[in-house]
DNA sequence: CTGAAAGCGCTTACAG
DNA sequence: CTGAAAGCGCTTACAG
């Protein structure tokens, strides 16, 4: 049991006062020389840190951060978290994760938990329930405490706040672009997830395009994810697709054992695009064509940006966007 | 900016000291029904929680644990840290997610951070490197700090503290005697991450086990992960295997994938077993059969096992053995 | 039943 | 250059 060393007891063995030491250890040029060489030696020799509860207490600032996790065992919040954490660790913070588990109610606990524990900012991805209900307050009463906010992937604009998004819109887009250039004129399209603002993103930007009438779009949105399998086999099996687009990390994978399963030949027959390179995707067979969303960078940025914010409260928010890449794997080529 | 009310502020307004508001709020019997109602009431008035940083300083308790966990892209990993988040939050405890990424220097940084940020607790399961070096000093010196410390599945008997462990032995052997009794008499064993504990007990389950001589074990333990691909399929070709085990969450799924490639009929002429239920053996085509090792519940149980440590100083480790179950799927009938 | 005082381990404005 | 004092927001032994 190392007894921790504290100010009071270099105080003591130094005779000087704890101010000094204080003072001393922080480099306070009110200090002479001599004396912050004495203090210093002493503490490195006992180890000594400063406790972090006393210098929250003072400083009103916990150097923690909280973040609010929709889905842990999605490789993309997976990736996420994990830039977040990086970034975080190398400024000096500590991380509070919160796995909200796709529920608004567990959303609202955790935000005025972390509130009440006074971290220095939250980065959040909104639950798919906080979506569908369009219920934004909490947010809001969070940002009344003046600490920074930032959104992630799942956001809205209904919450004044810096947001960090990937630009689904272009990605969707540079997907269909890619699969028509192949000579693809029958086009599938599928979610497991449609209510997400993510996915609606995506679907707009596929939509949004100016098509001429030799290519055909199809839409399977499935609301619930037990049937996934089942519809997406009779989707592929009922229309004649030359491709599919899966606008989630399930949907792609998905459709390729179900293209197998209908004897189809991947890509020669039907050619398969998903979203999210995670296991999935690099373990399908054969290997999944992903736009990566660049998980880990897009964490380290939504970091960046509320760690400027702590300094510059005065600029309107900002959004960042994600530059998205398009990974050509087997199953499309 | 709601300016958070504080226990000076409540006794200035009912004219009575801190120290009574503060009993009052924690239900001291020296408090007079009376006030305790009048205290509790414009408490509620003004919503107010006590700052848990000055609680913390004052108890010497933080209420948060530390979470050390090597891969996050790792589907156990994430429910284990699933099943740790929960089962602390119905504690009324904050969980501090330490990712260490696999990297043995993190781990140790993470660890002396942890304490000297006066976590509660500490759940860790090591990194493949510090499994590989042996290197385990780091937690014997986070020990003798005196708060508990609970480690998982990667774990080793040169550290003295309370353990949570897959029953690996028992696992590989339920998986081995399955596919023996199946009648399958070539068996090819694989894993990508041979140096782990948990790969080690496994192979030892299936190598400790009494076989005739109709049945032949072959191995293949792959150092660079790079080269999996390649080698499983060299692996799965150059033998006549009608059964292959993957100790490791992607082993597995490389092998159905090699064997189609093979064009070998999955699970008539080979069944094939893995470990970790997670997306890859769902999303494999055929579904892979897998060894689940309930890492939602192992997580929960080591939250358990480390709250109760707490008050519990005296007796010895303990070893808490997380059953698993042997989930039938096509990949194997 | 209530309150004054000390203290958790720091920082910092102020005095000397 | 150094130190005494106040204070961050609480809790609790002690006095009354």
């Amino acid at each position: 049991m190392n007894q921790k060393t504290t100010l009071k007891q270099l105080s003591k063995e130094l005779n000087v006062s704890v101010s000094t030491v204080s003072k001393a250890l922080n480099n306070s040029p009110e200090i002479s020389e001599k004396t912050i060489k004495r203090v210093k030696e002493l503490a490195a020799l006992y180890g000594y840190k400063p406790n972090p509860v006393a210098v929250s207490l003072k400083r009103n600032k916990t150097y923690t951060l909280g973040i609010l996790i929709p889905d842990i065992l999605n490789h993309f919040f997976a990736k996420v978290l994990y830039g977040i954490e990086q970034k975080a660790s190398e400024n000096g913070y500590k991380i509070i994760t919160c796995l909200t588990n796709e529920s608004l109610g567990k959303e609202k606990e955790y935000l005025t938990m972390l509130e009440y524990n006074k971290v220095d900012g939250v980065i959040a991805a909104m639950t798919r329930e906080t979506q569908l209900k369009k219920d934004f307050e909490h947010f809001n009463l969070y940002k009344d405490s003046g600490k920074p906010l930032v959104l992630f992937d799942r956001v809205t604009d209904e919450i004044d706040c810096d947001k960090v998004v990937v630009d689904d819109h272009k990605a969707a887009e540079e997907v269909f672009n890619y699969l028509v250039g192949q000579g693809r004129k029958n086009i599938g399209i599928i979610s497991t997830l449609p209510h997400l603002s993510v996915i609606i993103g995506r679907l707009q930007g596929i939509e949004n395009i100016p098509k001429d009438d030799t290519v055909q779009l199809e839409k399977l949105m499935i609301d619930n994810a037990d049937e996934a399998e089942k519809l997406i086999d009779n989707f592929i099996r009922n229309s004649n697709f030359d491709a599919i687009i899966g606008l989630d990390e399930t949907a792609g994978s998905i459709a390729i054992n179900s293209a197998k399963h209908n004897n189809l030949d991947i890509p020669k027959q039907i050619a398969i695009v998903g979203f999210t390179d995670g296991l999935l995707a690099k373990n399908a067979y054969p290997k999944m064509s992903v736009v990566s969303q660049h998980g880990i960078e897009l964490g380290g940025n939504a970091v960046k940006i509320l760690l400027e914010r702590m300094t510059d409260t005065k600029s309107g928010p900002k959004r960042f966007i994600q530059p998205t890449t398009l990974i050509k794997r087997a199953s499309s080529e």
